[in-house]
RNA sequence: GCGCGUAUAGCUCAGUUGGUUAGAGCGUCACAUUGACAUUGUGAAGGUCCCUGGUUCGAGUCCAGGUACGCGCACCA
């Protein structure tokens, strides 16, 4: 343990209110950290060799901050802060995820109130709405993440649409794609009629509800369906192939009267046929079903399309096309009831409605031709083990873990039976398919077949077929699956893929390096945008001298360069950087007008993503392990060839005093920040830390929070205190002198041990309330009771301040103020040297002894009150044998007893 | 159907590898208060650790079976 601190001024304990309050400090300590660049894993002091580094899951820019963020906030921010003070070289990473659909939903619905749909704006203007709404968003979720006390480097902050992350996602899409691992096909899907849009399988949610169950006389057979709206088409019946009621049928053809008139079916065997279920004879309609889909495929039968898009019937239903999918369901049932088809109708069948996991609008399964991410094919960058085997591999050789640890077997269960990813979407906000197509070509048939009419771009936006040269060229429509953005967060936001490259002067290198030189200026643009990495050479020997992190990317005139203004060295007049110019870029002639693009940047040796990936944890909710984990996994594995983080936290729901979700529809959601008003960031940190278990709901109510709020306050009371003892005292020396000293160094320094090991091993809670209950009931209640008598304050001063170091990573706010006010340290407690335990103070017995003390005082206490002795009056009790002589005026103090002789 | 979680004080929950008398916060009851803190202090009451069986010198903890509540996945003709 190091003690350090140095109080050479007196206290004026007049200045420390006798209450904490939050509002009056927060604010101002937020900024404090801030403005110190100690966010910033380049920015902190000393040699940290190791790097500690959290993706934080990018924010949807629809939300507000709720409970959920909170927790997720609170619990980074602990992580974060411990190995800061550990002295790893951090980073959390913050920033915010379009989330497709969520946000053009929201937009959408703001457009219905003014009587609109996104057609009627066309998507251009659609599409600059949604921005202009997202970008509204922005600050807001900024501000409520720093109101949480979050220390994470804004400096660093990405968006997944940004123009870096943005080439990320046309990287992976073209090496995939390259690969063979993506393609496009005509398959069955999921869509959502309202969103107009395909789903993946897990963004699909089901409902139970009551529909009435079908039993249609079929030819020979009764056949069962919730779904009689798709049967126009149905010719193939298929049975068990051990079913002996239909072996007769097997093989042969007939005809059957049907919706639309005779029809000739014929009946096939497979085992997928469950003979138990209602008649153990289905029909089969592939157009509108995963199973039959997969059936069809497999007998190489037709497919057609039944129901359309906008959830009505196609041509397929004749004299019905165009009818809802509703009321068509009434009609097939009126028409087969009219031929004495109808055998009966189970009312009371529970079927599992398939729903939008974003509207709850009905899933129709339809065949559409899409984009899909091929799963269980072998590729050759993986040793032709597929995606889903490698995802598995890291989690089963442990090279990633789960805590808890149950979730391995979810996480192995759900990738186990994945199924080809359809990847494309038709919402307009998003990451549009980097797929360019050709109208020439495609009017040629044979090129349609063969899919050359398609083509993936190396520049951004061409303008003719690099076939056929034709200019009627467009880009797919379709934007990619928001998840698609998301999996490729942990090494997206940290400059992957690096594609871009920029070239120094040789004699500018070492100015780069140094750090003199922090700005470029270039006649050509480099494409770099803000929070992208550029990787950077020295322009006479091609030799790569590092990385720079773009700050800011602005272009102007030449004749408006401010060469005075820091950073650009080494030039010191307009003509001196014509001349350079000149030199590197003969092909431009240089006017007063001609556009110069601004970089400002940082030089890092090593990239963001050598040092900070794979990230130490990720750590969120256990709802999107699927949505969001997995796919991090697929993508990391396959794309950077390395595990995205090494541990993946998962941190259960916040539900309601009775248990429910929290949701606006129910009122019963507690808002953080009303909460962090009305009682401070860190009482709500507390309250949604501590009592908690990872991968367990906890149910929440404010007087909780208020429980925290006087913890809290306690500690500050304790720092009052000090002060108020200190004043005037110096306190530099401190030395343990009586048994009550040795007691609370041994305590400290096991406490130390304890803490720290939780810590390591995620135990939050355990951790949170082990120093809870060291600050107030061993320091406060006994140890600081006892200084009243001894005046040990220099010894309470110094134990304080480690206490306050344990302290902060729970509660910044307050043990960042206190650190202040007690005058530890002249920098911040935030990059304070975590206590370290020294086993030498570690005193077993005077532990003993404290501990009897402390009965001996509590049972006098208890004897008082029994005896019912008046409140002022000191009770006479005899000597006890063996008292030590030190322990008699303790005892009574605390007791209130005098001893009688 | 498959898998998972939870069950401990009135309430909300901790309880690490099995080890004295099972803990905390809130709530309850009683008492205290002119100097750190009533957002406080002191003391107390309060438990068949869901049930049954097993392993063990010893089980809240491990094993088997069951009950209740919750969740995920699948099926859904």
């Amino acid at each position: 343990m190091v003690f350090f601190t140095s109080l050479d001024k007196s206290f004026m304990p007049t200045e420390i209110p006798k209450a904490y309050d939050p509002k009056t400090v927060e604010q101002g300590l937020y900024k404090a950290w801030e403005e110190s660049g100690y966010f910033n894993p380049d920015k902190l002091p000393g040699k940290r060799r190791e790097a500690y580094s959290i993706a934080m899951p990018p924010f949807n820019v629809t939300g507000i901050l709720h409970i959920g963020h909170a927790v997720l906030l609170a619990l980074q921010d602990i992580m974060i802060r411990f190995e800061r003070m550990r002295g790893k070289k951090t980073l959390w990473l913050p920033g915010t995820d379009h989330a497709a659909i969520a946000t053009q939903n929201v937009v959408e619905q703001e457009l219905k109130e003014e009587g609109k749909t996104k057609y009627d704006l066309g998507r251009e203007q659609f599409l600059e709405r949604v921005t202009r709404f997202a970008d509204s968003q922005h600050g807001r979720i900024v501000e409520q993440i720093s109101r949480m006390g979050a220390s994470c480097d804004w400096s660093r902050e990405r968006f997944t649409l940004d123009a870096g992350l943005s080439t990320a996602v046309t990287s992976a899409f073209t090496t995939l794609y390259s690969d063979g691992l993506i393609y496009r096909g005509d398959r069955i899907v999921n869509w959502c009629p309202r969103c107009q849009s395909t789903l993946a399988d897990d963004e699909v949610e089901y409902k139970e509800k009551k529909t009435p169950f079908y039993y249609f006389k079929y030819g020979p057979v009764v056949i069962g369906t919730a779904r009689p709206e798709t049967k126009f088409g149905d010719k193939v019946i298929v049975v068990h192939p051990d079913d002996k009621r239909y072996a007769k049928l097997v093989g042969t053809s007939f005809e059957v009267e049907w919706i639309l008139g005779p029809i000739t079916a014929r009946v096939i065997a497979d085992p997928v046929v469950d003979p138990e279920l209602g008649t153990g004879a289905m029909t089969i309609t592939p157009g509108h079903s995963f199973e039959d889909f997969a059936l069809a495929q497999k007998y190489g039968l037709p497919i057609e399309k039944i129901i359309d898009e906008n959830g009505r019937l196609t041509e397929a239903a004749g004299p019905m096309k165009g009818l809802p999918v509703k009321e068509a369901r009434k009609k097939v049932v009126e028409i087969l009831e009219s031929k004495g088809l109808v055998d009966h109708i189970d009312e009371n069948y529970i079927h599992n409605l398939s729903v939008c996991y974003r509207c709850g609008t009905p899933i129709e399964p339809l065949v559409s031709r899409q984009w899909f991410l091929a799963v269980d094919k072998p590729a050759k960058r993986l040793g032709n083990k597929t995606l889903k085997q490698r995802a598995l591999e890291v989690v089963e050789n442990n090279e990633i873990a789960f805590v808890p640890d149950r979730f391995t077997k979810v996480y192995r269960h759900w990738m186990e039976n994945l199924h080809d990813w359809c990847i494309s979407r038709q919402i307009w906000y998003g990451h549009k398919i980097p797929v360019w197509y050709c109208e020439t070509c495609h009017a040629d048939q044979k090129k349609y077949q063969a899919g050359k009419y398609y083509w993936l771009p190396e520049k951004n936006t061409p303008t003719a077929c690099p076939r056929c040269h034709g200019q009627d060229i467009h880009q797919d429509h379709d934007t990619l699956d928001t998840w698609f953005s998301s999996g490729l967060w942990t090494f997206s936001t940290l400059g992957w893929p690096m594609v871009k490259d920029m070239g120094f002067d040789p004699a500018l290198v070492d100015l780069v390096i140094s750090g003199k030189k922090t700005k470029t200026f270039r006649l050509r643009d480099h494409d770099l945008s803000v929070g992208e990495t550029c990787l950077t050479h020295d322009s006479k020997t091609k030799k790569k001298f590092g990385y720079l992190r773009i700050l800011r990317s602005t272009k102007i005139p030449f004749n408006e360069i401010a060469l005075q203004t820091a950073g650009h060295e080494p030039y010191k007049s307009q003509a001196e950087l014509k001349t350079t110019f000149q030199k590197y870029y003969p092909d431009i002639t240089i006017t007063p007008d001609t556009p110069v693009w601004v970089y400002e940047y940082i030089y890092q040796k090593e990239s963001d993503l050598e040092q900070f990936h794979p990230t130490s944890i990720l750590e969120t909710a256990y709802d999107i392990i699927f949505f969001w984990v997995a796919r991090m996994i697929l993508m990391s594995t396959y794309l950077v060839g390395e595990i995205p983080f090494k541990t993946v936290y998962l941190h259960g729901l916040v539900r309601d005093k009775k248990g429910r979700k929290m949701s606006k529809s129910l009122g019963n959601g507690i808002d953080p920040l009303e909460m962090a008003d009305k009682y401070g960031a860190d009482a709500v940190r507390l309250a949604l830390v501590i009592g908690t278990t990872p991968g367990n709901d906890q149910k929440l109510d404010e007087q909780k929070i208020a429980g925290f709020r006087n913890y809290v306050n306690k500690v500050w009371n304790i720092g009052r205190f000090i002060a108020m003892q200190g004043e005037g005292k110096s306190l530099s020396e401190a030395k343990p002198e009586t048994m009550a000293d040795y007691w609370i160094f041994s305590r400290l320094n096991t406490i130390i041990q304890e803490i720290s090991n939780h810590l390591v091993k995620y135990e939050f809670s355990q951790a949170g309330e082990k120093i809870y209950d060291f600050a107030w009931h061993e320091f406060a209640d006994w140890y600081l009771e006892i200084t009243k008598l001894e005046g040990n304050v220099a010894l309470a001063h110094q134990v304080f301040g480690e206490i306050l170091k344990l302290l902060h990573p729970y509660m910044p706010f307050v043990t960042e103020a206190l650190w202040r006010q007690l005058g530890y340290g002249k920098d911040l407690l935030m990059i304070e040297i975590w206590p370290s335990s020294d086993p030498s103070k570690i005193n077993p017995a005077a532990e003993k002894k404290f501990a009897e003390l402390q009965q001996t005082i509590t049972e006098y206490r208890r004897q008082r009150k029994e005896s019912g002795a008046p409140a002022g009056q000191v009770m006479s009790v005899p000597v006890p044998t063996g008292l030590a002589g030190e322990l008699k005026p303790i005892i009574e103090r605390l007791a209130k007893v005098t001893f009688t002789t």
